[in-house]
RNA sequence: GACCCCAUAGUUCAAUGGAUAGAAUAGGAGUUUCCUAAACUCUUGAUCCAGGUUCGACUCCUGGUGGGGUCACCA
C-alpha cells in the first residue's frame, strides 16, 4: 500500500503512544501501511511485528496498546481490532467525507510547481526504417513519464534524437539511385519512411545476390560478406556524405525529408510530440575532446594509440573511446551529447534516456565514464530501461520479416474499435466525424493501454487478440466508465452547488466506502510513478479505481435516489472519480470520450 | 566462456519481507420493466527445482534447470 495522507495523521500519534507504552522511540520508517484485508473489519492496517523488539512484548498485546491509545486520541481513528501481529483501523466516515469535500473543486492529481528542470529522451528511431511495435513501447513509454513527472510539478523536455547518417541510411540511398526511377512518395502513394524503408530492403536483396554469386564464383563466404560491391560503393557513398560531397548530401536531405514525413505523420496519429529534435548528423562529432580532455587528466589511458577507458574496478570491462585512427566509437558520442545537454540546459536535474535493456550495459559504462570524467550531474542520469515486446511467435526479426509495422497495428486496433463499437450500436446521436474521432480514441486506448500496464522492465508479449480487446482490464474499459459517468452528471444536470454539501447524517456504504479509499490513494500512487518512472503503477490503480467506481454504479442508485443529501454525495464522488480518472489516463497519454 | 535480466492459475499480467498470493482472459453458473450489460455477481484454477536467512519468503542469499540479453578499434 502506498504512503498516503493517512500516514501523516497516524505516525506521530502511534510514535506518542508507543513511547507512552512501552517508553522508547519508534522508528518512523518501520510504520508500514496496508489495505485490511477485505475479511477483517477497517480501513487500514499497521503490521506491529516490525514494532516488537523496540517493544518488548508480543505481537497482540503491542497491537492492542496502540489501538487503544489511537481510537482515544485521534477522532478519525473509529475503533480498532487485533488479529495476531496486525492492527486493523477503522476510519471514520467524516474523515472520508471530509477528504472527498476537499477534493471535490481541485485536481487531485495535480501537485505543486517543483521547479525541477527534467529531460525525457525517447524514439530515436533510424531513418532507414518505419517505427514498428518496439518502438511504440518505447515512445508511450517516454510520453507518459514525461506526463507523470508534469502532474508530478516537474518541468519535462521531451526529445528525440534521430539517427540520420551511417552507413544505413546510405544503403537505401545507393538502392534508390540504382532500383528506384525517381520514385517519391508522391509518384508512389507510400509514406515517406515506407518507402526509403523498400529500398533498405532492396539493398539488401541486391546484397545477398551478390555475395552468393561470388560464393558461387570460389570466394569464401566471409570475404564475399565483405568484398560485394554494392556494399563497397555505399562505404564509398557514407565517405563522400563525410566529405560533404554536394550530390550525395542533396540526396541524403530529401529522402531523410520523406522520412520525417511519415515519422510525423505516425506521432501526429499517435498522439505524441517533441519538445525539440537532436539528429545524429549534428552530434557525431562531439565527444572526441571530452575524451581527450580525460586522457590528460589521466582519466583514461592510450594503449595501442587508442583511448581507453578501464572500469575493471567497477566489474566491468575496458573499453574503446578513441580508435587508432582517431575516430570515434557510439561511446564517445553519447559522452559529447551528455556533456552538450547539460551545457544547453543547465538547470536540468535529471536526464532520462528511455532505451531498451538490451543496451543496459551501454549506459552503465557511459554513467560511469561520465562520473570519472567529474561531472556532479553523472548522477542525475537515468536509464529507463525496457523489456523487448515478443511475438507469440517468438522474437520480432526484420530479416525474417516478423516485424510488426507501427502504422500496420494503429490501423488495425482502430478497425477493431469501428467494428464492436459500431455493433453495439450506442452511436446514433454521432456525426461521421465524430465517430471517426472515437474509434481512433477507442483504439489507440486499446493499444496504449495494453503496452503501458506491464512494468517496463519486464519483457513482455504482444498478443494481437489481447491488445484489441475492449473488455476486462483495458483501456476501453477504463474509457466506458468515464463516459457513463459522464452521461450520469449530464442528466444531474450538473448542479455544481450541490457538490458542496457532502457531509451528512449518512453513513457511508462500503461501495462509496471503497471508492472514495481508492481516490485516497492515488495521490501516493502518482508520488511512487514519478519516483519509479513508472506508468504501469497509474494504470494499474486507474483500473482498480474504475472497477471499485463500477462496483458501486451497479448496486447504488443515484439519480434515482430520492434522499438529495445522498444524491449529491454520490454524483460529487462520480464527478471526482471521472475528473481523477481523466487526469490519470492523461498521465498515460489516453483520452477519454463523453460518450460511447 | 564471462556478466546481466527473467521464471506466479490453461494464457497474459499484479503482489513496499507480512494475514488465506490478486486481476483479466479462457471455462462453468447467474443479473436488464431500473442512471450506458464495453457492466455487475458467483465459480474452477498458480509461486520452476533443492537448500539457506527470518517470528514470517513469490520477494533476500547459494546452487541447479529453463528462457532472453550483452560482451568489436560496429552503430
Amino acid at each position: 500500500m502506498f504512503q498516503d495522507r493517512l500516514h501523516a495523521h497516524l505516525v506521530p500519534a502511534l510514535q506518542a503512544a508507543f513511547k507512552l507504552h512501552f517508553g522508547h522511540d519508534l522508528d518512523g520508517s518501520k510504520v508500514v501501511f496496508q489495505q485490511t484485508r477485505p475479511e477483517f473489519e477497517g480501513d487500514v492496517t499497521i503490521n506491529v511485528f516490525p514494532f516488537l523488539k523496540a517493544s518488548g512484548q508480543g505481537p497482540e498485546r503491542t497491537a492492542q496498546l496502540l489501538g487503544d491509545h489511537l481510537v482515544a486520541k485521534l477522532d478519525i481513528i473509529e475503533r480498532h481490532n487485533v488479529v495476531k501481529g496486525f492492527l486493523n483501523l477503522v476510519i471514520s466516515d467524516a474523515y472520508w467525507l471530509g477528504f472527498l469535500a476537499e477534493v471535490g473543486t481541485k485536481d487531485l492529481l495535480a501537485f505543486p510547481s517543483t521547479g525541477m528542470e527534467m529531460m525525457v529522451e525517447y524514439a530515436s528511431p533510424n531513418t532507414n526504417k518505419p517505427l514498428h511495435l518496439g518502438h511504440l513501447r518505447n515512445i508511450f513509454l517516454g510520453w507518459s513519464v514525461s506526463r507523470i513527472l508534469e502532474a508530478a510539478g516537474h518541468k519535462v523536455i521531451k526529445v528525440q534524437v534521430i539517427n540520420d547518417r551511417g552507413i544505413h541510411i546510405c544503403k537505401s540511398m545507393l538502392a534508390w539511385l540504382r532500383f528506384g526511377n525517381g520514385e517519391t512518395p508522391t509518384t508512389s502513394g507510400l509514406k515517406g519512411d515506407k518507402l526509403v524503408g523498400k529500398y533498405y530492403v532492396e539493398f539488401d536483396k541486391a546484397y545477398k545476390k551478390e555475395v552468393e554469386s561470388l560464393v558461387a564464383s570460389g570466394r569464401a563466404k566471409e570475404e564475399a560478406e565483405k568484398q560485394a560491391p554494392i556494399l563497397l560503393e555505399a562505404q564509398e557513398m557514407l565517405r563522400k556524405w563525410e566529405t560533404n560531397d554536394p550530390d550525395v548530401r542533396a540526396l541524403w536531405e530529401r529522402m531523410n525529408g520523406w522520412v520525417y514525413d511519415g515519422f510525423n505523420a505516425t506521432y501526429a496519429r499517435i498522439g505524441v510530440s517533441f519538445d525539440k529534435d537532436y539528429h545524429e548528423s549534428g552530434t557525431y562529432v562531439l565527444g572526441k575532446a571530452d575524451v581527450l580532455a580525460g586522457l590528460k587528466k589521466g582519466v583514461f589511458y592510450e594503449k595501442d594509440g587508442a583511448v581507453w577507458v578501464d572500469n575493471t574496478k567497477e566489474g566491468l570491462d575496458e573499453k574503446v573511446l578513441l580508435r587508432r585512427d582517431g575516430t570515434s566509437v557510439y561511446m564517445t558520442q553519447d559522452i559529447g551529447t551528455a556533456i552538450q545537454r547539460f551545457e544547453e540546459f543547465p538547470g536540468l536535474r535529471k536526464l532520462i534516456y528511455t532505451v531498451g535493456n538490451e543496451q543496459d550495459y551501454h549506459f552503465k559504462v557511459l554513467f560511469i565514464i561520465l562520473k570519472k570524467l567529474g561531472f556532479a550531474w553523472a548522477d542525475e542520469l537515468f536509464h529507463l530501461s525496457y523489456g523487448m515486446v515478443d511475438l507469440p511467435t517468438g522474437k520480432m526479426k526484420s530479416r525474417e520479416g516478423t516485424v510488426v509495422d507501427a502504422d500496420d497495428l494503429v490501423q488495425e486496433v482502430v478497425d477493431t474499435a469501428r467494428a464492436v463499437t459500431s455493433e453495439l450500436g450506442k452511436l446514433d446521436a454521432f456525426t461521421d466525424d465524430e465517430r471517426t474521432a472515437l474509434f481512433e480514441m477507442i483504439g489507440l486506448a486499446a493499444l496504449k493501454y495494453y503496452l503501458l500496464k506491464v512494468d517496463p522492465k519486464k519483457r513482455m508479449l504482444y498478443d494481437p487478440a489481447a491488445s484489441i480487446d475492449l473488455q476486462g482490464h483495458t483501456g476501453p474499459f477504463i474509457q466506458y466508465t468515464y463516459a457513463r459517468i459522464q452521461s450520469l452528471l449530464r442528466k444531474a444536470g450538473m448542479d455544481a452547488d450541490a457538490l458542496g454539501t457532502t457531509m451528512g447524517i449518512h453513513a457511508l456504504l462500503p461501495e462509496e466506502r471503497a471508492v472514495i479509499k481508492h481516490l485516497h490513494q492515488f495521490p501516493a500512487v502518482l508520488n511512487e510513478a514519478a519516483t519509479r518512472l513508472d506508468p504501469s503503477t497509474v494504470a494499474n490503480h486507474t483500473y482498480e479505481l474504475v472497477k471499485a467506481y463500477n462496483g458501486f454504479y451497479q448496486s447504488v442508485p443515484v439519480l434515482k435516489e430520492e434522499d438529495a443529501e445522498k444524491r449529491s454525495r454520490r454524483l460529487a464522488l462520480s464527478t471526482v472519480v471521472a475528473a481523477t480518472t481523466k487526469k490519470a489516463m492523461w498521465c498515460l497519454g489516453i483520452d477519454v470520450p463523453e460518450r460511447m
